[in-house]
RNA sequence: UCCUCGGUAGCUCAAUCGGCAGAGCGGGUGGCUGUUAACCACUAGGUUCGAGGUUCGAGUCCUCGCCGAGGAGCCA
């Protein structure tokens, strides 16, 4: 390894500019494309070139070749002479690569849609063409081939002549058996010493094995060690603190739990986006750096712009507002900033939220709108991500139960209840934690707590038109105690009641003359929410803390790593 | 801001009424050809968060401080 290590030097000062040579086209329609590129000169100051040529009928299917000017490599031409690969059939994923001087190895790739090769990577050390490299996650379809595995150890077992090497990639995860007397006594004792984490490349043969939870193993035929960890990895086998997993979250998001956290996050995120872009709504991002406060100034972060204050935004919702005034249907969906110094569970001071604003529906069209979106969530992960939600040990059942219609509490019924279940709130008091919690465990769906008193909602509410003390809103609710995860409800829409609304709860006018446009300017009935993403991720995957459903988490006393 | 709990080996945690500072994992050495957080033997590893106090004696009790967690309030 000290041999690629020199190498690796010299990669980083030639890898700047084959990317720039790699950059000039040459392509010619309807034929053939042929690229010439130079490399990088060498000690005698000749230049190597590669000639790449695609064919006529398919592009893909092309034949490269390495014309070396240079006289310490000209014997490599036809030692060398070129390299044919199929994108169609091949399984190298239409990489490719040379060897050349320096024991560098470049690879490079075929890009369809812009016509040209591009540099994929250099590696450096072994005199070898590198195979390109297989995903663990594809290994079950490759029994029986040979492969090369690039990831890390996680993990490894030894009985003195046979070694258990356990890999991970980011795609899966697969034992590696190694047989002293089948592997070099290099490969075999080099192996003994890897420390955990350590980045290995990783040749065998794809074997059948009941054993193994995925199906196969690999058997290993020899190791590479990308880098052996100079120290201990800090996170071990065995159990950890939360405050200690949260000061290496960096490396904590390399367990299997966090893994299957971030993956059913991503298609929390991917369903929602797909289920809102199929039924028509376009995507209007609001900006994070705002002017004005959104509901109140108490939990802004204020920011210094320029001469002057700014915020960072707590809700895209008046700008999605006025997105809606111009596209009929539309969302925002980014991070949000709440400065208040909360200790619990349910917060974080930098959470994600996805705020849809529909013109023309009403209070019940927004909820109805809100139980589809969730119900298309709760579906999609259970049918992509039944592997991370068995690895959280989620009691699936729990999931599979959630379906229209959910249930609907008044404001004045939930208030009843909660009495009758031995809360002191009283009438006209927003709902407390404990509230939610006690409620959300009556019900083995989501419930949703309809018309909130007018006195503990944000201005921008329109009042319920059969009683002016209560608002058109609503709290979702998810189930198990996890409390809620949307707060919605239909706009006012009036320009008078808005202004009245704004100055009754002291607020300045100035700030708000433009979201007054929205209702001097053909204003129209809407409605809309924000979604919590990372309230939405806990309730489904389980979990105990919202702090694990985002990759970093910031919270009071939390701005590392 | 308030309430509650906690801080002991690299990590997770024990330590009875105030009486010799302990275990597992991780590290080191050796053993083991099917291990699944592998196992077995041996071994190294400590300013018990900090300052002060009570006591023959403090990880343990008291005071103050620092740090963190859970909850309240507020919210998605």
């Amino acid at each position: 390894m000290s041999e690629g290590s020199k190498n690796d030097v010299q990669t980083l000062s030639v890898r700047r500019e084959l990317k720039k040579r790699l950059q000039y086209p040459g392509s010619h329609a309807g034929e053939g494309i042929e690229h010439r590129y130079l490399l990088p000169r060498d000690q005698s100051g000749q230049s190597d070139e590669i000639l790449v040529r695609t064919g006529a009928e398919n592009p893909q299917r092309m034949t490269c070749a390495l014309q070396s000017r240079s006289e310490n490599n000209a014997g490599r031409n036809s030692s060398f002479p070129s390299f044919v690969g199929d994108n169609k059939t091949g399984n190298n994923h239409g990489r490719f690569s040379f060897f050349l001087r320096y024991g560098l190895v470049y690879h490079i790739r075929y890009e369809p849609r812009r016509s040209k090769f591009i540099l994929v990577s250099m590696s450096g050390g072994r005199l070898r063409m590198t195979a390109p490299w297989t995903y663990i996650k594809d290994l079950p379809s490759r029994e029986g081939a040979d492969v090369t595995v690039r990831g890390w150890l996680y993990n490894m077992r030894s009985s003195g002549k046979i070694h258990f090497l356990q890999l991970r990639d980011g795609t899966g995860t697969v034992q590696g058996v190694m047989v002293k007397k089948e592997v070099s006594e290099e490969d075999f004792s080099a192996a003994k010493s890897l420390w955990l984490e350590a980045s290995v490349e990783v040749t065998g043969t794809v074997r059948k094995d009941d054993r193994a939870p995925s199906g196969v193993e690999l058997s290993v035929a020899s190791v590479s060690v990308i880098q052996n960890p100079a120290d201990e990895y800090p996170i071990g086998k065995k159990d950890h603190g939360i405050d200690f997993l949260l000061d290496n979250r960096h490396l904590w998001l390399r367990s299997s739990r966090q893994q299957a956290i971030m993956r059913i996050r991503e298609r929390v995120i991917w369903s929602a986006r797909e289920f809102l872009h199929n039924d028509g709504y376009l995507l209007v991002d609001s900006p994070i750096i705002s002017g004005a406060a959104g509901e109140g100034v108490s939990g802004l972060f204020e920011i210094d712009y320029f001469d002057s204050k700014a915020y960072l935004a707590q809700t895209g919702q008046l700008y999605a507002e006025a997105a809606a005034a111009a596209f009929g249907r539309v969302y925002c969906f980014g991070p949000t900033f709440r400065a208040e110094k909360s200790k619990t569970r349910r917060h974080l001071t930098e959470f994600w939220m996805l705020e849809p604003e529909v013109a023309f529906f009403d209070h019940k069209d927004n909820m109805d709108l809100q139980e589809r979106l969730i119900c298309h969530i709760v579906s999609s992960v259970l049918e992509h991500c039944g592997n991370e939600l068995a690895a959280l040990e989620r009691d699936v059942s729990k999931l599979e139960n959630i379906k229209a219609p959910f249930y609907h509490l008044q404001y004045g019924e939930a208030i009843e209840m909660l009495k009758k279940l031995g809360s002191d709130t009283l009438y006209g008091e927003d709902l407390g934690n404990d509230d939610e919690t006690i409620l959300t465990q009556q019900f083995d769906r989501p419930v949703f707590i309809e018309c909130y008193p007018k006195s503990v909602k944000a201005f921008y509410m329109k009042e319920h038109p059969e009683n002016q003390d209560l608002v058109l809103c609503d709290d979702l609710l998810a189930p198990e105690g996890y409390g809620e995860i949307i707060g919605g409800s239909q706009r006012e829409d009036s320009y008078e009641r808005l202004v009245a609304r704004i100055r009754e709860q002291g607020l300045p006018e100035e700030p708000y003359d433009w979201y007054l446009d929205l209702r001097r300017y053909g204003t129209f009935v809407h409605s809309g929410f924000g979604m919590g993403i990372e309230r939405v991720v806990a309730w489904i995957a389980g979990l105990q803390h919202i702090r694990e459903a985002i990759p970093w988490p910031r919270t009071i006393y939390r701005l590392k790593p």
